[in-house]
DNA sequence: CCATAACAGCCCTATATAAGGCTGTTGAGC
DNA sequence: GCTCAACAGCCTTATATAGGGCTGTTATGG
C-alpha cells in the first residue's frame, strides 16, 4: 500500500475503517468501547470516520489490544555506535547548518 | 517494548518525542516543518509534546517520509477464505450477540 | 567566548473535537 | 418478516487543539 499517493483526507479514513474492522473482528460494540475507555459514544464513531485527537487513537488502540505495533510504526531513533563515533559522541538536539529545502504544499486541494 | 504497562499519556509522550527525533535525523527545523505541512509552528511544538490531532500526525509523517509503517500499525483485516467460508461469505457489519465484558477503566489516574 | 537561530513555554482568539442527547436507518437474531 | 440493538448523523455546549505573536533559554557554528 503506498501511503503517499493518497491524501491525507483519504488515510484518515482509512485508519478509522480500520479500527472499526478490529472492533468488529473483536465483536465489540461501539458503546462498550466508550464505556471501556471513558471516552464518549461519539467520540467512538469520529474516530471511526477518521477524525479525532491523538489521545482518543491511543485509548481506542489500548483497549483492541493493538498497541503492539506502534513501535514498528514510529520507530524509536537508535543511534549505531558508527555513527555516534562520527558525531564524536554528540547527539544533536536541534536541526541546523544546510538543510535540504522542503517544497511547501501548494494551494490545491488535500 | 511493551507499551500496555505505560500510561496513554507516557505513550503520547513518547510519541511525541519519537516524532521529534525522526525530524532532527532528517535535519529539519520545526519551522520548515511547519510551512511544508501548511501548520503553525505551535503545532507542531505540541504535536512534539505528544498532543494534537490524528490529520497532524499524518501530515507531519507524510513530510517526514515516515508513512510507510502505517500499514503495520493498523493493518488491514484480511479475511482469510477459511474464516470467510465459515462466515458463509457474510461479512460482519454489526458487533453483536455474545460478547466478552470489558472492564471499564476505574478512577485511578493514567 | 559570542552571536544567533532553534526551541520551549506562555499569551489570546478561532476552530475543531468531546460530551450528551435525540432521531432515523439497518443488520442480526429470532 | 419482525423486532430491537447497533449504528449513522445532527444539534448544543464544554473543552482542547490550531494559529499567531511574544519572551526567555540554550544548542550550535564561528
Amino acid at each position: 500500500m503506498d501511503f503517499y499517493s493518497l491524501s491525507d483526507k483519504y488515510i484518515e479514513q482509512e485508519l478509522g475503517n480500520r479500527l472499526k474492522a478490529l472492533r468488529l473482528q473483536k465483536n465489540i460494540t461501539q458503546k462498550e468501547l466508550a464505556e471501556a475507555t471513558t471516552l464518549s459514544l461519539n467520540s467512538i464513531k469520529s474516530l471511526e470516520t477518521g477524525r479525532g485527537k491523538l489521545s482518543t487513537l491511543i485509548a481506542v488502540l489500548r483497549e483492541l489490544e493493538a498497541l503492539d505495533h506502534l513501535d514498528d510504526f514510529i520507530p524509536e531513533i537508535t543511534i549505531s555506535p558508527m555513527q555516534l563515533a562520527k558525531m564524536q559522541g554528540h547527539v544533536r538536539k536541534r536541526a541546523s547548518g544546510e538543510r535540504l529545502k522542503l517544497q511547501a504544499k501548494d494551494e490545491s486541494e488535500w
